[in-house]
RNA sequence: GGAGAGUUGGCAGAGUGGUAAUGCACCGGACUCGAAAUCCGGCGAACCGGUUAAUACCGGCGCGCAGGUUCAAAUCCUGUACUCUCCUCCA
């Protein structure tokens, strides 16, 4: 959520940053013509209000005096009516802002390279050399059901396309991957939770989901409940501390947690159909840190190379990139993606999205800090995945296989395999 | 799933129709060499609006949340969320 006031009084600006995320002039326009209406029906209702607290004074005066007011009462009666009726005028027009205001995107950074569509983005830096094969690369959802380590058809019976089931040192590796996630988080300062993986509507508002994740049915809501599977695990998160007003001293904070990701993956039909690129659910080992505003820009940075030493630990080749103004999230002012080399495909895949929210979320999800002078102010919020479990297993099992349809184990992953070296 | 109790300011805790007691804490002042104690005064979150260069000031709102009744609601009515206790069930 944007700043009405910031809007307010710099329409012009606030108009030419958010058109380079798609917004139309208009509708800045029509949400200040809207917020106009609004304070302007405040403004009398409050007058009508004061009068009414004024008169029921008075009444109470009379009647404790034993007095006839029966004349205020009347009067009153009609002033009720007329407070009622803008009042609902009020409620309509507050509606109608709060409507298009949680739909206008976080406002960019300077930095981010414009652009409307995703191409632009600007790699900021590479890190390994994908390997020259000798031989022809199989794509890992070949490798993984040759080994008998991943089952898609089975889970398309049971579940349905997009699923999977891991078997063995399949499964053991995606475990070997997460806890190894989970344990370098930890060394690296992050305090390690398990959420819940269902929210109700306000936290999937606070985070910036909601409203438009519901109109896109990007998501699985739980029938005649108010609860959502959680798409990622940023929302419990964050949302952890929604309603809240933290102290200076508890600043930065840095929390980390694996849990599956539900996605519907509306819109990309046809895409990724194989493999564990793009699954509905999916484990993710994500890290948030909420920050004082002053520091966010800095602890972005930190946290994107933080989630680079996952994959140089892991020997996986990758590079760096700013996603363009249209690219990004919702809820980001900039984003740098982490992509993995994957072989099969001669590409790089994102694996990891390290982003700073401002105090978008928090301006949605109130969560706010006393700063030295005692006054509140939003925090910054971040995030970032540390990263996506199925797609580092799949960049394991393409960037390590062997000619013979083996898979050698990365080497800061063999104590996690009970000592395993080779998936054979 | 069933029954009951509860939810008031930073904390504790009154208030069953007339517009939120009181105590602790907090802020300012007095007394004191200084402090404690005491006394005097102030303040009771957050939010919204008006106004202002800004501080300030004025107003609205505000007793878990949302509605309703009423000239007037913390108080009465309806719905709902959460917490606790008991029963039932259960990993």
């Amino acid at each position: 959520m944007l700043d009405l006031k910031l809007i307010r009084n710099n329409p012009d600006e606030i108009k030419e940053k958010l058109a380079t995320r798609g917004v139309k002039g208009e509708t800045i326009d029509e949400l200040l013509a809207k917020d106009s209406e609004r304070r302007d029906l405040i403004v009398k209702s409050e007058n009508m209000k004061k009068h009414r607290n004024d008169v029921s004074d008075q009444i109470s005066t009379l009647k404790r005096n034993k007095e006839d007011a029966s004349d205020q009462i009347a009067d009153m009666q009609k002033v009720s009516k007329e407070i009622k009726a803008l009042d609902e005028q009020l409620q309509v027009a507050a509606q109608q802002v709060d409507d298009m205001a949680a739909h206008l995107p976080n406002i960019p950074n300077p930095e981010v390279p414009i652009s409307l569509t995703e191409e632009g983005s600007v790699e900021l830096r590479k890190n390994g050399t994908p390997r020259k094969f000798d031989f022809k690369p199989k794509a890992h959802w070949e490798i993984g059901e040759k080994l008998g380590i991943l089952d898609f058809e089975t889970a398309a019976k049971v579940s349905g396309s997009r699923f999977v089931y891991y078997i063995g040192a399949g499964a053991r590796l995606e475990r070997a991957v997460y806890n190894f996630f989970l344990d370098q988080n930890i060394e690296a300062g992050f305090t390690e939770e398990i959420t819940p993986y269902m929210v109700n509507d306000a936290s999937m508002f606070g985070t910036g989901q909601f409203p438009k994740f519901k109109e896109s049915h990007a998501g699985y809501e739980i029938k005649d409940e108010e609860l959502t599977l959680i798409p990622t695990a940023e929302v419990p998160l964050v949302n952890y501390y929604r309603d809240e007003i933290l102290d200076e001293d508890q600043l930065p904070i840095n929390v980390t947690a694996l849990s599956p990701a539900f996605r519907s993956e509306a819109g990309s039909a046809g895409r990724d159909t194989r493999g564990l690129i793009r699954m509905h659910q999916f484990n993710k080992v994500e890290m948030v840190k909420i920050t004082k505003p002053e520091d966010s820009w800095n602890e972005l940075e930190k946290l994107t190379r933080h989630a680079e030493t996952l994959l140089q630990k892991l020997g996986l080749p990758y590079h760096v990139i700013t996603l363009t103004t249209s690219d990004m999230s919702f809820t980001a002012a900039m984003t740098h993606d982490l992509e993995v080399w994957i072989p099969a495909q001669d590409k790089y895949r994102e694996i990891s999205s390290c982003s700073n929210c401002t105090d978008f979320q928090a301006r949605r999800a109130h969560i706010r800090y006393r700063d030295a002078d005692g006054k509140l102010q939003y925090v910054h919020t971040l995030n970032g995945s540390g990263l996506a479990v199925g797609r580092t297993v799949a960049a394991i099992l393409e960037n390590y296989q062997n000619e013979d349809g083996t898979v050698n184990v990365p080497e800061a992953l063999v104590p996690y395999m009970g000592g395993m070296t080779v998936i054979k």
